[in-house]
Parts: C-alpha cells; structure tokens; sequence
DNA sequence: TAATAATGGCATACTAGTTGCAAAGCTACA
DNA sequence: TGTAGCTTTGCAACTAGTATGCCATTATTA
C-alpha cells in the first residue's frame, strides 16, 4: 500500500531510537534527518504524511519549517507534530499558529508519542476522504483506487459501488440498498444487476485469483466488504 | 526541461571542484567564473537562476555585483548565494542589505551549499509561479509553456486552460468547474467546448505520440492533469 | 431440489474525440 | 479609419469508444 512514511527529526537521546522503532512497529517507513534544512531538502522529491520534529533544530529550526510548509500549496497537507523542551503555553500557540497539528513538551513518552502520531495519519485520512484496506487505498475526492500502489481504473458506478461499500466495512448491504445508494432512489434498474456489476468489480480488484478477499457474497441477503 | 543555469564564482581550492561536481550531479548547467567583471559581461546575454560566488572576487568584488544585480529589473531576479572567509556577522548583515539571498561563511561543506542551492531554487519558482512538470515549465508571470526548454505557442484559453489543471495536479476537474474557472461564470459556453480545447491543448503539447501522457480523461467525470 | 448467485454475451445508450466551418477578434498597412 | 489577411474561438455534426443493463445459461448454496 505505499506504507505511510514518517520523516523523523529529534536531538540524539535514548528516545530517538526508542521512538523510531515503535513507529517502525506500527508499520511506517520512518526517514530520519538532522536539521530543520535536511528537512526541508528532502520533501521536495518525496512527500511524507507526518513530520515528527523538534522545534530546536540546526540551521533551520522547527518553527521555521512550519512556516515553510504551510506557505506550499503541496506541502500544506502535510501533518506536523513538534516537540519543544520545557513546552510553555506560548510555545503551544505558537507552534498551533504557525500549523502545526500536535504540540508537546519533549519529556511525553515514546508510547504516548506514537499514539498521538496514530490519531493524526487517522484524521488526516479522514480529511482527505482516505479509506485504507489492507493493499488498497480509495481516495473519494481524487476519484482513484491504488492496489500495492498501482492504479485500478475504475467506472463511475464501480467506483460509487466500492466506496460504499468499504466505506462501512462489515455491513451488509441488499440490493436494493446498494442500488438506492449508488443509482438513486429515482431509477430503476434490476436487483440482479447489481451481481453483474459486483462481479466486474472484482474483477478489477483481482478477485480471480483469491475468492472473496474483499468483497463476501451473503446468501440471499446482499454483500460486505471486509 | 531547460536545465538551471547557475554561475559559479569561487577561488580556487579543492572545494570548488566538490561543489561544481555536486551541482551537476543536482542537475543544474554550471559556467564558472573567475572575476566580478567576467559574471557581469556574461549575464547580459544569458540570464542564470542562481549566482554562487565568493566575496572577494578580482576586478569587481561579490559586494558590488549584488549591488549592480539589484539595480537592473531585469537582473533582480537572479538568486544570489555569497560565501565570505570568516564571515562575521557583520558580513551576513551587509551581504543581506545589497539583495543577496544566502550569506555565510567560505567553510561550509559542498553537501550544504548544494542543499541551500537547491532550497533556493525552490523559493525562487514559488516566486515566479512557475510550476515545473516532468518536462514541462509553466510560468504564470511570463505566460509562457516550456517543452523541453522550447516554448509552445498556446492561446489565451489554453494557456489558462493548461495553468488551471497543472496547478492542482491529480485533482479532477469537470466541464462545470473548468467552465467556471477558465470562461468566468457568465459567460455561456457548451460544455462540449472544453473537449475542444484540451484536444487543441493536447495537440500543442504533443500527446499525439503519448496519449495521456499529462491530461488524463475521467470518463463522466472530468479531466485531471497528472 | 428449489432458490439464489455468478458469468458471458450482446444491444443500447451515453460519453468523449475529431473535424470542418463560420463568426469574431486581432494585426498590419495603406 | 478602413480593409485585407490571419488567428482564435465556439459550435454542430459525425465518428469512435466506453459503460451499462439485461437476459440466458451455468454454478453454487441451503
């Protein structure tokens, strides 16, 4: 799924390591860099979901990276979390000021540090209409599917259909739901024609080969994505 | 994409090698230099991104080639990055006030002179609202399309037409909105005219050879610029 | 075995691509 | 200012391509 990558910038201690490797463990692709520039100089090639950071770094600091970012259309997007030694609330508003989306004194622990980091990729998720599932990525505003990072084109009404579906994952949906919810309560169209176009999308989703990874057929009740 | 120039103006020592070599390999075209006089007769004719020199130059010094550089509209533009030997901070702040963009001492390493160049480049782009694709440069000031460094003659519409999408790349535009955005909104025009007008735009930009090579079709959707 | 789902094929409807043309706009020159 | 010649623009008509819905057939499930 293109792992979520992670650039990681704190001062040599005992918890960089620590933290490095809890990320690591929650499946990010952590890159780690030495000053506020190393920084700065990286992302123009690679776009990373969160920048973790110090706010006193070499050359350019923390702050100064914020103001940076935000002032970049494409680099707006990017989650920030800084961490300042003896945080004082003038420290949080600034670093919030500024864009920061998570600010902290430097002393929280390596665990609490990474759960923070969890609940930003989610909301950042949630802000670009980003449902992840296993391999796949459904992007609703960019109207694209990503399987191992490859693109799925998709029609119109396979996109609607899957995102509906993945979008309450467990549920079981009829028929007639899903045609209410994808074609609209106006037309009319043949409950069977839903399985004809489940099967198309399945198709593309590479169902062949491994039956029902996805998308599971509940007899005479409708279908479910898991 | 028309390669960055950027004029290297540095005694000799066995940096000046390091960085040049660095600098190629970053992609830029590198003409150096020996003295201030020798950067001022070359930059009548060719323009460079970025000039890299030391302070004390032969003939005319750094000083005053920012200080002619800042004089001339046309020249303003130019980036100016100046190393000084034992750089006080006295120097920084005079190299600041004649218009230079970087300022710091002759010791630093090729690595960081390459990144600080490279950051440069970036703020000047952003500057100059020039977007820069693959092998394309869009530049909104100089209503100007560049191919391979060789302009495109695009129309009025294209042109507004090729900056809309490329500015929000990935993001899928409908006939509506490109309507709206590229017409205004009173204007009442087919929406059948948009498919027009990319194909008069994908025509110039040469998709002919590579189909969808940047404008990418979304069937009942849109077109997106990729 | 009866009901339900999966599948393949096909006609149709819809959407996008393409072309030619006329009108409007612009430029240069008398 | 007028006019000839060129470019740009919008549209309609046509062609090409894609998506969709349904049916008939086969497979699967309870």
């Amino acid at each position: 799924m293109g792992e979520e990558k992670i650039i990681l910038a704190l001062p040599d201690n005992k918890d960089r390591n620590a933290i490095n490797a809890a990320l690591r463990q929650s499946g990010y692709s952590v890159i780690q860099k030495r000053s506020g520039q190393d920084i700065l100089d990286s992302i123009v090639e690679d776009i990373p979901e969160i920048i973790l950071m110090h706010a006193d770094l070499p050359k350019v600091d923390g702050w100064q990276v914020c103001e940076k970012l935000k002032e970049d259309q494409l680099l707006q997007k990017i989650g920030i979390i800084l961490c300042c030694d003896d945080a004082h609330e003038s420290d949080i508003i600034r670093g919030f000021e500024l864009g920061a989306d998570e600010v902290f004194d430097a002393n929280v622990s390596a665990r609490e540090l990474v759960a923070r980091t969890q609940a930003l990729s989610r909301r950042l998720q949630i802000a670009k209409n980003l449902i992840k599932i296993r391999d796949l990525e459904i992007e609703l505003d960019a109207h694209r599917v990503l399987k191992d990072g490859k693109t799925i084109d998709l029609t119109y009404i396979q996109f609607k259909l899957l995102y509906l579906l993945a979008s309450r994952r467990d549920n079981i949906f009829s028929r007639s739901e899903i045609l209410e919810r994808v074609w609209g309560k106006k037309v009319y169209v043949t409950n069977r024609t839903v399985d004809v176009h489940i099967k198309r999308l399945r198709e593309k989703l590479g169902e062949i080969r491994y039956p029902s990874q996805y998308i599971q057929t509940i007899h005479g009740v409708g279908y479910r994505f898991m």
